[in-house]
DNA sequence: CATGAATGAGTCTTCATTCAT
DNA sequence: AATGAATGAAGACTCATTCAT
């Protein structure tokens, strides 16, 4: 790699770091290419010799992060252990990514759903993919565990409350913009999710 | 009431559904005040004689769910009934809710976090406060009911794991665009959050 | 005339006097049809049973006020008297004139040249008019003695000094919003005129 | 100064001499954005990058003009002379600022008194300001020969009177349509304002 | 006649994108 | 590659005028 296509490359990622920062901020739309090159330090017309446009920089985020997203998931898919050590390292590997990426993440919960028109047609599918995909993970280490779980309830569904619980740790984090570390409340999201709310005799359940 | 009041009233109405279709569809920003009017079977100008301006009739939209959903869900805390009893209410209260105004529910899941700099000063907290309100409530249900929670998590804990759930079944009939009765799940949302995941001897819990 | 005709009347004039008044207040174009009709305490479209536009409101006021004053300052020409007399009579009309009809002179004063281009082709000529005509009053006034006044100066000069210093008393009457007699000001703008700012020896002149 | 810089100047006062023929010929309220952008042979939006908004636009050919005409006035307070030069200087001064300037003479009269609320409280103490220090300049030369003046008059008043006849040949000119050399008139105006229109016999003025 | 809801042409302003330097 | 002036399409909002009641 010659220097200047490591210049190329860093110059790239600045860009796309101030507009990760800028969308969660401010939403797409009210986040100029203007604000976006003064952030990185460039000016405006600049941007265009890395990108096609401003929606291509969304695109090009979403799919590297959602790609480092899951590829760092699915290796942990490849691990041993047992029920409750496996969606431990799970919940913890997603909190931490939260914790890593929050600007990342306050993006996609505000663009979750619906861009406008023509955005979406290309941007809702890859974050509904992003968010079937681990759910799914989830839901495959469930199935190694059959005999653990309950019948009455359907795996998908199992996967999809954990899911919800993990989210509305994250939602509360953003919300209350602790900075605390959330990755601590790993054991807490398992053990609601596997055991539930209800007081029980531990003893019984061993 | 005088006929032109009713009308006007009604015409209200139509811009508002219009609008939160809209917004729920294309996000605030994407919907121009034409595509409202339009939707509405009016033209642009018509709309600034029921509202102030496009983001009067967001808050307003915003103002009038919230307190709906609000209102119907305290009445539903003074019931009796033993825990089970309470939080299915709650929880079927919620679904049924969502489900009568996805539109709206799509709205504010878009648009959760940011809005840009301006409009998020005067509408996050809006969304925030309706968040935690309901999430208080859960809470409120929970506290009565001491004896019957484990102890090892807090209750602030419990009830956001719950609101987490109960999302996460929201999210999924939003992403499949299901039309199946979500309200229906509403006894699953309870058992899993109350039980959790886990196979047990049902007698041993009771 | 019968009692509608009369309402009519009526009417009219409270739409022009509402007219003049924002006209004055806010310019032309500032003042909305909405405005004039609360301030006449009627409601919008019923402007339009009595004027066919907002621009002939404008038309008719002007032209009114125009007569008005006009046939007023010729009916001075037909009396008797000195130069001195002469002129301080008209100048008296002038700001009598002008004090009872503040609002319209700053309407004028303030549209004085141009109101865009189709208005103007309409309304500057009337105001242009009017000027000159009241100038040519006071020029007639002084070719009746022509043996009274310097001879080194065109009569078209000399009235349009006379013409000048009337108005800079008026426009500080605007100005200073002040709500003194202005009338009173009479024999100072003519003797000011006539004698000029210099000290002299008063017997001498005479 | 760079190239660019000259350019930069230079495109602004393109878009100031637009404004301010259009303005004055126009109006305020009747000149587009798009007007002034067409005449000074750009585009639209090229405008902002200019100045801020079109109110801002008025303003700042407003300051400009009137810091020029008044530092130039002040200069010739400085120098020494009689009344009657110190005056002839004044006035020509003044008609030879006109004359260069009629666009925006044209432009302040049109707007002398209100452009409709906002705007107004904003302009209209710059017009004022600007006519009562130019009558002080006036003034201030007036009191410097008290004893070759008439006592009878107050100075504010006298110094209005001139600053009347010199309006009075400006306004003729701009309604005229007057090409000719209006600074030739300054000697007239001095003295009529002087010695008033009476015939006299000069010998016994001084 | 009076009303005021509805209309839509007209305006200011924003901003993604282009391109000459 | 970097710049930033220029562009012009697009959108919020205003308001004179119309018209059904």
């Amino acid at each position: 790699m010659r220097q200047h296509e490591k210049d190329s490359a860093r110059n790239r990622k600045l860009f796309m770091d101030a507009a990760e920062a800028l969308f969660a901020a401010n939403g797409f739309f009210r986040t100029t290419i203007e604000d976006i090159a003064e952030q990185a330090g460039f000016s405006k017309g600049t941007i265009y010799n890395y990108f096609e446009s401003k929606k291509n920089i969304l695109m090009v985020i979403l799919d590297e992060k959602f790609d480092a997203f899951l590829s760092g998931a699915k290796s942990i898919l490849d691990m041993n252990g047992n029920l409750d050590e496996m969606l431990l390292k799970l919940v913890e590997y997603h909190l931490k990514f939260f914790q890593q990426n929050t600007n990342f993440f306050r993006l996609i919960a505000a663009e979750q759903y619906k861009l406008g028109e023509k955005l979406s047609y290309e941007i809702h599918p890859k974050i509904i993919s992003n968010y079937r995909n681990f759910q799914n993970l989830l839901q495959n280490i469930l199935e190694r565990f059959p005999d653990s779980l309950r019948k009455d309830v359907p795996m998908t569904e199992l996967a999809r409350a954990l899911h919800g619980i993990i989210s509305s740790f994250m939602t509360e984090y953003i919300f209350s913009e602790s900075r605390s570390n959330i990755v601590k409340k790993a054991p807490t999201v398992v053990a609601l999710f596997l055991d539930g709310a209800k007081k029980i005799t531990r003893e019984t359940r061993e």
